[in-house]
DNA sequence: AGTAACACTTAACCTGGTTTAAGATTTTAG
DNA sequence: CTAAAATCTTAAACCAGGTTAAGTGTTACT
């Protein structure tokens, strides 16, 4: 198993010494996955917190009608997994899949709790991440209620210049919060101006 | 300054021992504020972590065309800020106003980073705090697109009992992401049924 | 008490986005 | 290579919620 990409991740918010990183590869495992695959299912409790080795991922729940909603993406070298789900113990309402073929490591539930016992470090990395991620996701929030669907398919090619490749519209669609109908709508618009 | 609210409400999440409750108090600004006082006006960066220490707040941001929108509410005990702004060093697009009169302690950002770093603990219990912020977050950002105005309305009543009372009508359409037209509407249709 | 400013409601009309349904294109499996 | 399945597009009817505007409470200040 390969954790250069892991271990640089996290030494660019914190420095981790020899036991820090040993630890943490002796307690990660290697999933490989195929595009299409589905490495979590919805109704499962979430058992790993998962970092993108390699490929791309995307994360959708189903709502009442039977209607897939992405949430969002995950590219080569980001996390991924339900945190909610896996600090309550509830099943997850979220479906993880790839969309291409790729890897990710797991880091299983227990292996956290110990690595935030064991080296107080990861508290510290955690604690930046989820901060990070928590300023990102407010953003999203704002920025989904001020911004029509045009403007938010526009933001969305400039920040995942590469991602429209690999991701069908339909799921695109589903991320901007519409049906691929009015996608197709704006799009068709877009290519006339 | 009464820090007793503050300390029992990270001791349920962290132990603190003597020294770094000690520090922490030292540390805080008291605040007091009048019902419609803005406490931290958009424009500039934000500069404190803000603990609720009595009364009800409520943060908003206003888009390009002056409308207010409504992100949350906070009641005594919890925290709130916009670490956006506080990390990034960026004026913050947010103000926060009383609802009532009250008070909050501040937390400097400098004092923050410096408890950092003296004390392991703090990272712990932010790590914590920011996972279990994530987590509301998202779940609010999955209701708000499978939910409609309605759902979203009921969903406030019972969330907030007592809120009501306490906030205008137009700022619980627009924490709702609705106008104040829209919910004379259906406030309306409820009482019909 | 009087009045100006603000908060809430009602109603007519408008719009961004959905629904449904059908056809065209691309992908996948055998 | 081909057929079935999945995806994408078009278009018309429709709906949730917004906009505008006017009228009715409420607050708060002098």
């Amino acid at each position: 198993m390969n954790s250069s990409l892991i271990l640089s991740a996290i030494n660019q918010d914190v420095p981790l010494d020899e036991n820090e990183a040993g630890y943490l590869e002796s307690v990660l495992i290697s999933r490989p996955f195929k595009r299409g695959e589905m490495i979590v299912s919805s109704g499962e409790p979430a058992r790993y917190m998962m970092f993108v080795n390699a490929g791309y991922l995307m994360t959708y729940f189903t709502d009442k009608d039977g209607v897939e909603h992405v949430m969002h993406f995950a590219a080569t070298g980001w996390w991924c997994g339900d945190i909610y789900s896996l600090s309550s113990h509830q099943a997850t309402i979220y479906t993880t899949k790839g969309l291409t073929d790729g890897e990710v490591l797991f880091l299983p539930r227990s292996a956290q709790e110990q690595l935030f016992e064991k080296y107080p470090v990861f508290d510290k990395y955690f604690r930046i991440f989820f901060q990070n991620s928590l300023i990102r996701q407010q953003l999203r929030f704002v920025e989904n209620y001020v911004n029509t669907a045009e403007e938010r398919y526009d933001a969305f090619k400039l920040r995942y210049p590469g991602m429209e490749q690999y991701v069908p519209q339909k799921y695109i669609a589903s991320y901007l919060g519409i049906t691929p109908e009015f996608l197709s709508k704006i799009r068709k618009r877009s290519v006339l101006k």
